[in-house]
DNA sequence: ACAGATGGACAAGCAGCTTGTCTATATCGA
DNA sequence: TCGATATAGACAAGCTGCTTGTCCATCTGT
């Protein structure tokens, strides 16, 4: 073992740090590289949640953790660039439901596939084995999910 | 293996920044808690950069990654604060190194025992075992190290 | 049916960051 | 030694994403 007990709890907190840093970069660039260069790391989250069966704006602001009024910013923006659309929302007529278009869907994918590229060499340099137990062992860890960025 | 293989990457990465986030978030709310309440999350980038031998305005802007000015502006708050003081920069005239004052070395000190306290959870969700070769396996991959939220 | 809660919009303001420009000092090449 | 260029830092102006505060329309519970 080549860290100390006592310094594990930092090495582990900096690393994950930085793993989450070279992610979100490495998606951002290879989404942007797609053709997506009209958005920011932070709109993978609304992305994340819309997709998920649709949302309304206080859901969406809810699961950011900001104020409605930023969230409803946030949709105007994506509805402009043509990735998002305001639906009636079935059974409240205050909400709107929020649906990914089409190029919402294509930005998703491109967004998956990205994330799969940023990963892969994680996944090389460990080994397949060694790989699936870190994943394994990270979501016995149990964080609530990917919220917002936050900081 | 209760995740597909070809789902592994994308668990990968949510988990990671799940994880960070909520580290972002615990260590942050232990700091404002041991009475460093006028401090954000970011401010802690620049502590690591500043605590590690001094830095200069310029330096912890590239380190950062944010321009100049945005720099100077950070240093200007935490001097304002207490938590840094300018220093004449011996062998450059123009450069002014910046160091932790005593009240930014006890922020530094909270500051890790709030990233132990934050992590201790995880450590003991998994055992002493698999928490170190976690840790072990995420040094392995050989992040460049925590710059800055970034997003 | 009415009172309170909730979805969403409008307005104003602020904090953190940007670009652009400037001076003083450092560094390098002729 | 000196002149050209780069760098550290400061000043000013502006933008963007977020905030709080207020308002209306609609839903929900009694």
């Amino acid at each position: 073992m080549s860290e100390p007990a006592a310094q594990q709890p930092l090495a582990f907190a900096a690393l994950v740090l930085a793993l989450a840093g070279e992610l979100v970069q490495g998606v951002h660039e290879r989404v942007v590289a797609a053709g997506f260069d009209d958005l920011r790391p932070a709109h993978g989250f609304a992305f994340a949640r819309i997709s998920h069966g649709g949302a309304t704006t206080a859901e969406l602001a809810e699961h950011l953790g900001v104020t409605k009024q930023a969230s409803a910013q946030l949709v105007d923006e994506l509805v402009r660039k043509g990735y998002v659309e305001r639906t009636p929302h079935p059974g409240d007529a205050r909400a709107r439901l929020l649906r990914l278009s089409e190029r919402g869907w294509a930005c998703t994918r491109a967004a998956d596939a990205a994330a799969v590229a940023a990963v892969a060499p994680y996944q090389e340099a460990l080994g397949a084995e060694r790989f699936a137990a870190l994943v394994r062992d990270l979501g016995a860890l149990d964080p609530k999910g990917p919220i917002r960025p936050a900081w």
